[in-house]
DNA sequence: GGCCAGGTTCGCT
DNA sequence: AGCGAACATGGC
């Protein structure tokens, strides 16, 4: 067993906290990721090398820093430079909350929010293809029952290592997917329908026929449309994507029904928004819109803004 | 027990 | 093109 250590300098202003917990949902474990008095840990997959990635935040408000120690079999200064750039995705620590202040300041419905929130960065999938396997499994069923299915794909799946007794498991790769079969799927209690996608999904990508990492870089209109032609991924999909994946910065989910309550509880009264009517709305935050839903979902997530139920 | 959940597709008008 | 049903499951 061998230890790599080093250090990461997020982009302020940076809460690691806030950010982790975000992550995990405010959890103590979320799908492949836990967050336990202020650690934040991970079973990082570095070109088949198999770490854990414990972090934990080391630095001031001023100047905000996190120490990382990799802990696996064999971990050289490439691995570690692996495992740094993934983290700085699952971490969001060079992603600039900056000029979306400038403008959440001047809005008497997103400054509340940002001074809750004051440091929360927009953290990123580790790659396209877990977001969007993670996030079909999410479609349209509660937020509970989505984080037993992803915890049940990923303890299927996901390669398995132990450190201190205790299990961590990588998020599966497209491959170890793919081997399965429709009922394997539905035994994890996938409907008929989710295990199709996601086992078709996983097909793709593994036989080399989807590119999904190959949509960084394009435009958002294009993500969106070659994301929309897969089977099983429609518009919220897509936008989420953008938002939780692709480092877009102005993706909007509006199809979102918690997204809508949300809307609805901040601007709009008290009632859910609908659809249309938050996309209308949203207009004016254009091009900060992927902060705006994440600091919308982390409220929630946190329990920061009373919603009324559904009418 | 029925209805709804961080949607999408499919089959009807 | 637009609308309703089906989908699996846990919680209220």
């Amino acid at each position: 067993m061998s230890q790599v250590t080093f250090d990461m300098e997020p982009a302020p202003p940076y809460d690691f906290a806030l950010t982790a917990g975000y992550v995990t949902h405010f959890e103590p474990r979320y799908a492949a990721e836990s967050f336990e008095e202020g650690v934040y840990r991970r079973l990082l997959d570095l070109d088949g090398l198999l770490a854990l990635a414990e972090v934990r935040s080391a630095g001031g408000p001023g100047a905000p820093r996190v120490a990382v120690t990799l802990w696996g079999e064999g971990l050289d200064a490439a691995a570690a430079e692996l495992a740094r750039a993934q983290l700085a995705l699952l971490l969001g620590t060079e992603d600039d909350v900056r000029p979306f202040y400038e403008m959440a300041r001047a809005d008497d419905a997103l400054a509340p929010l940002v001074d809750a929130l004051y440091g929360l960065h927009v953290p990123q999938a580790a790659s396209v293809y877990e977001a969007l396997t993670l996030s079909i499994v999410g479609q349209q069923i509660s937020a509970q029952v989505a984080r037993m299915l992803r915890g049940l794909i990923i303890e299927t799946f996901g390669r398995r290592a132990e450190f201190d007794g205790k299990s961590f498991y990588a998020f599966p790769r497209p491959d170890a997917v793919a081997a399965a079969s429709i009922d394997d799927l539905r035994a994890l209690k996938l409907s008929q329908r989710k295990a199709e996608y996601v086992l078709g999904v996983a097909k793709r990508v593994a036989s080399g026929e989807l590119d999904l990492e190959g949509l960084r870089g394009l435009p958002a209109a294009e993500v969106v449309e070659r994301l929309t032609a897969i089977r099983g991924v429609g518009p919220w999909t897509a936008h989420w994507l953008l938002i939780s994946a692709l480092g877009e910065r102005d993706g909007f989910p509006s199809g979102d029904l918690a997204l809508q309550r949300t809307m609805g509880a901040l601007v709009g009264g008290g009632a859910p928004m609908a659809a249309a009517e938050c996309l209308a709305y949203s207009e004016q935050w254009s091009p900060h819109r992927s902060y705006v839903t994440t600091y919308l979902f982390a409220s929630t997530r946190a329990g920061r803004v009373r919603q009324s139920p559904p009418s």
